[in-house]
DNA sequence: AAAAGTCTGTTGTATTTCCAACAAAAGGAA
DNA sequence: TTCCTTTTGTTGGAAATACAACAGACTTTT
């Protein structure tokens, strides 16, 4: 399959490695290949030694699971997207958390004691790889550390409003388009989809911000209080 | 300063090497100390070429600011604890992040590019720090996602519920003691303190849970619809 | 152009949370 | 013990949110 040796060749995980090197990269960390069914378990909750992955096919859920076994939906996993670096990294005696395929799935499986301890030569490519791997964690630290500051937020407003200045902080703009319809903004926030859109209705007409669909304006508060 | 060298020798991200090694390592990673004071910026909003640090003396408050110019606490960092990790690595043009000191600080600093692609011999002792990063980017990254699971809970029974429930599955039994008094689990849990123990009342009424102060017991509602 | 479907904004009601104020309970110190 | 402080539980009114139902705007398809 051409389109997986290229998702795989262009993850961020195989950042500043030439093609080649990726393919001889291989073996050493123990990669293979594996399908998944949709609604299996890619890596089940509570399981020790958990494979690095990426995804090549398909799309799967991060689950929790609680107590009195509700499950929930912690984030999503799209082709070319690393995941279960965390847990096996972090070897915990039982997550319960559960890596689950919500179509047919196949996923690229690698070692985490090879990434991390492998290659006693310590070659360039494997420094890289664990550069990158760096650079994963930091990324989706500050990505989740972002949206636990949304989420800390009492009202929809401030919700809101926290938001859309980190997306403006992020463009670089006071103007902007954001990459929800209303029903994902009001998800991605966990507040609901018409009072959310009520809530914006009122911040347009108190002069905060204009916006016309996913286009935002920030407007600073000067001929308001 | 002995307290220092303990903090420095015992802090995880030195685990596994030895005391004698992680002294010789200082000049290695660019490491020194810096002092600062109540209310300075430990590392202020938008810089780039942020050292990786370890609090020696004092409280930090990591904070975010907003486009209207509102502050926010993102996390609490004490001594002995890593932080600037996430920024050091992935060198955002601009992070609307800072550290600010509320007591007086002591700081350990060290360069990030000496920690990721610092002695070209690939000596172990390098392999080891890395890999004490890795994993405390992935447990930091697991403690985020379970908050961020609560804080994207609707009610607060179920942020409370799901809380607890993973308490539970923490310390392994239904019965467990929380490291929070009243106000900081409402803190913690971005709701408001009476309402919060208004809920508790509730939640022991309806038999879900037993509780004497810090003390939680989970019940199975097997008496109760 | 008409029809069907999706997305967005509005509104009213029921529920929940916030807030403030107070009461009860649990330590700590004199 | 008594006094004082801290923590926790309770309550009622104000405010915000959830929920459902619907109308208008925009797209896409036929």
């Amino acid at each position: 399959m051409e389109k997986k040796a290229e998702l795989i060749r262009d993850s961020i995980f195989f950042a500043d490695i030439a093609p080649d090197d990726v393919t001889e990269m291989m073996g050493c960390l123990g990669a293979h290949e594996r399908s998944y069914n949709r609604g299996e378990f890619i890596l089940p909750p509570g399981e020790s030694d958990v494979p690095v992955c990426i995804m090549l096919k398909g799309v799967a859920y991060v689950m929790g699971e609680d107590y009195w076994g509700n499950r929930c939906i912690l984030s999503r996993v799209g082709p070319g997207e690393l995941f279960g670096e965390a847990l096996a990294c972090a070897r915990l005696a039982k997550a319960s958390v559960g890596v689950m395929a919500v179509e047919d799935c196949t996923v690229l499986h690698m070692q985490y004691a090879k990434i991390a301890f492998g290659c006693p030569k310590g070659c360039m490519r494997h420094r890289a790889v664990l550069s990158n791997m760096l650079s994963i964690f930091a990324s989706k630290q500050i990505s989740l550390a972002k949206k636990l500051n949304f989420l800390s937020k009492r009202t929809t407003q401030e919700k809101l409003l926290s938001y859309l200045s980190e997306e403006a902080a992020r463009t670089g703009s006071d103007s902007f388009t954001i990459p929800f319809n209303r029903q994902e903004l009001a998800d991605f926030l966990s507040v609901e989809r018409s009072a959310m859109s009520a809530e914006i209705s009122k911040m347009r007409a108190k002069g905060l911000i204009a916006c016309t669909r996913n286009h935002f304006t920030l407007l600073k508060p000067t001929e308001n209080s």
